[in-house]
DNA sequence: CGCAGGGTGCGTACGGCGTTCGCACCGACC
DNA sequence: GGTCGGTGCGAACGCCGTACGCACCCTGCG
């Protein structure tokens, strides 16, 4: 897993020399996996789902479509690729103390929350079809918040329903929010409902899915 | 709504009478938006969301695409049309007595994600930007809903938020199960997970919610 | 120093998509 | 019988994802 680190500055045209001069036309530097990656995630952030195509993401890094193919088995992989970067802006806190369970779960949500809302396309990604298969950073993730669960205390067989069932509300809450506030972006108007009440309608959910977990929890 | 209900076979020419004789060519019977629904709605549970092209609609009924827009303003207003079609299958309680809120909002949670599997591109649709407008169906069962909560006795600023946990996890939890659902019967081999396990694991979602909020109420 | 060979960019092309436009035709009404 | 609104449709436009083969460059070897 994980091919290669590089990653330091995916637009650096190989920076001093001269070179021989290309000689054709103007040779792309690399067009390398981390920087089509980059490309696609500016798309998307900048004008959403329906704004990635393969000519439009040659074209954002000076290419032509067809040359993503060198790299790239094909649009599924490049949003496969884009959906596990942003998943490393999640933070799920380390399972430590058992009586920590509920604030980090809480803080988990509102991360996966904030991350969604910060690239409205996601919604469009987890909602639709989820990931066909999980990169590193969302195993990861995933791991993380499941060990939350089993060592505060959930038997076996509850761990994965319980944390699915926090997942799927923020899921579910946030994707018709990244769908209202895409629509009302393009619409240009500005939001009907202001952000604080937003915030406070998600996380009253979420509270009441926690306080019911908890309940559970004492009962055993 | 239901304009016409004839529906008897769409490709039957006009049976009987020998008419003028269709000069050109076979002349469509009608051709109307509930005939466009009921098809569109067998292509999508037939093979599913990327199945639904006006092309192929249209094919369907013996028509050619452009014939459709005569009827209907684009694939959007399809699709808007066709989801409101199947929430007519919603069963959502009336709200009669308070103390009935919890069995009937449960049921009404389960009667939305068996609607979505049985139709699973409602994941799809409801997942990635939801309704731009509500259909009337999905209007009186989003009233009848609220309703509930209301007589439950939940105040007016915690109604909506209430209703929003629930219908949010099961749009989220049931997407899940839908793209899983469709993924592997595109690929053929049989279910990873029984049928009994995955109703359980929604419902131990389901259930902690409405403690949740039970427990929420019982405070007030 | 020359040359083979693999990696890489890309022009072309195919089939499909949603949608627009103008023409041809039908039934109904005056 | 003539007109006129409604309707089906062929052609076309501009997108889309992707397969294929050619041209080029860099590298490594003799």
């Amino acid at each position: 897993m994980s091919a290669d680190e590089q990653h330091h500055d995916p637009v650096a045209p190989a920076v001093a020399p001269a070179w021989t001069g290309p000689r054709r036309k103007e040779r792309q530097p690399a067009l390398s996996r981390a920087q089509i990656v980059a490309a696609a995630l500016r798309l998307l952030d900048a004008d959403g789902m329906e704004a990635l195509s393969m000519r439009k993401l040659g074209g954002e890094m000076g290419a032509a479509a067809t040359s993503l193919y060198r790299h790239v088995t094909g649009k599924d992989e490049v949003i496969e690729l884009v959906l596990d970067e942003v998943c490393g802006e999640l933070v799920v806190p380390a399972a430590d103390a058992p009586g920590d369970w509920r604030e980090a779960v809480s803080r988990s949500g509102h991360s996966l929350r904030a991350m969604t809302l910060r690239h409205p396309w996601v919604a469009s990604v987890l909602g639709q079809a989820g990931p066909a298969r999980f990169g590193p950073n969302l195993l990861r993730m995933s791991e993380r918040m499941l060990a939350l669960f089993q060592t505060a205390g959930f038997p076996a067989s509850e761990a994965v329903p319980a944390m699915r069932a926090v997942v799927s509300y923020v899921v579910g809450a946030t994707s018709g929010e990244a769908a209202q506030l895409s629509r009302t972006a393009r619409s240009g108007q500005s939001e009907r409902s202001p952000r604080a009440l937003r915030d406070e309608n998600f996380d009253y959910g979420l509270q009441r899915i926690l306080d019911g977990l908890q309940a559970r929890l004492a009962r055993a």
